[in-house]
DNA sequence: ATAATAAAAGACCTTTATTTCTTTAATGTT
DNA sequence: AACATTAAAGAAATAAAGGTCTTTTATTAT
């Protein structure tokens, strides 16, 4: 039970204290995506799965919302999976290689990267609005990290323990 | 009209395209207070006040939703107000000297500057996530230009037209 | 005093994001 | 073939943020 100072949007629901709440550029959603790619990416290869249960428990996130996540990452590509007994998710010859960006165009998709972020309907390079350049700036930076970053990378830096996934 | 791809996240509800739709590191609710203090700063000053209905009109920002906004500025003493005929909202002695994050902490908080980006609930420095140090390193560079730039700045900036507010 | 004006306050509604539940389909084992 | 296991799919529930509406209160002008 820590408390903790939050603005007016948040006070609303949380009056004295906050367990946890996640505030973020990017959504849960990719937050989850990329650990479980990366999990499945150390783990379920050469043959070897990794159930959604085993998943979900091992990386903490709630069951039935990581398998929505897992369906879209197989649908679109990042991972493979094969149903029934001893059936899981595995990676296929292409999720080493996936970058990150890739992975957030499926969860957040990419507005982040071209829109004001004061939410100013016709902020542009030439007509700034009050943080256009700064954030540009800050946000321009993460897109290439993102856009050069890849699971293969991710991994091997979980495996020397600089990272970790839970 | 404009066609965008969008995340799984939004796909769901505008299923074809998007006409407006704010991702970013910061809420709407932030975007429209530094917008409307600078302007009441720029125009409310030497007993000259700024009406909401000028403001929401001025900066196209919903009346109601405006109000709340000021209201909790001059709570916390960023502007000041009277009610009445030729009421209004108005710059007080702090008002210039205010700094943008002192504006953040007001309406979202500071989690954003504390909290993992992933929404791991255990990443620190000493056991970082995925993402941990180069998130750190972009969104620190963010908070820094918050901790530092004024209104007074932004009013001086729109007023040599380097920035807008709409 | 009365009327008009405008902010303050809070209740309420809508949209978006997150999470859970239930059912179905596929695969392997016996 | 019957059964167990596991992902896929989609409906539904919940939570959070964004936005609107109505009432109250303070101020000013007449």
């Amino acid at each position: 039970m820590t408390s903790v100072t939050l603005g007016a949007n948040l006070r609303h629901h949380y009056l004295f204290w906050v367990d946890y709440y996640l505030c973020s550029m990017f959504s849960k959603t990719f937050g989850h995506a990329i650990r479980a790619t990366t999990f499945t990416a150390m783990h379920g290869i050469n043959g070897a799965k990794v159930s959604l249960s085993d998943l979900s428990k091992q990386l903490e996130i709630p069951h039935h919302f990581l398998g929505k996540i897992m369906q879209d990452l197989v649908r679109n590509g990042i991972l493979d999976s094969t149903k029934g007994p001893h059936g899981g998710f595995f990676a296929n010859s292409s999720t080493m290689n996936t970058k990150l960006i890739d992975i957030l165009k499926i969860t957040d998709g990419v507005l982040l990267f071209e829109q004001c972020a004061l939410g100013m309907k016709h902020c542009n390079a030439k007509r700034p609005c009050l943080l256009h350049h700064d954030f540009a700036l800050c946000r321009d930076g993460m897109l290439k990290i993102l856009a050069v970053k890849t699971i293969q990378e991710l991994s091997n830096q979980t495996e020397d323990s600089q990272i970790f996934l839970i």
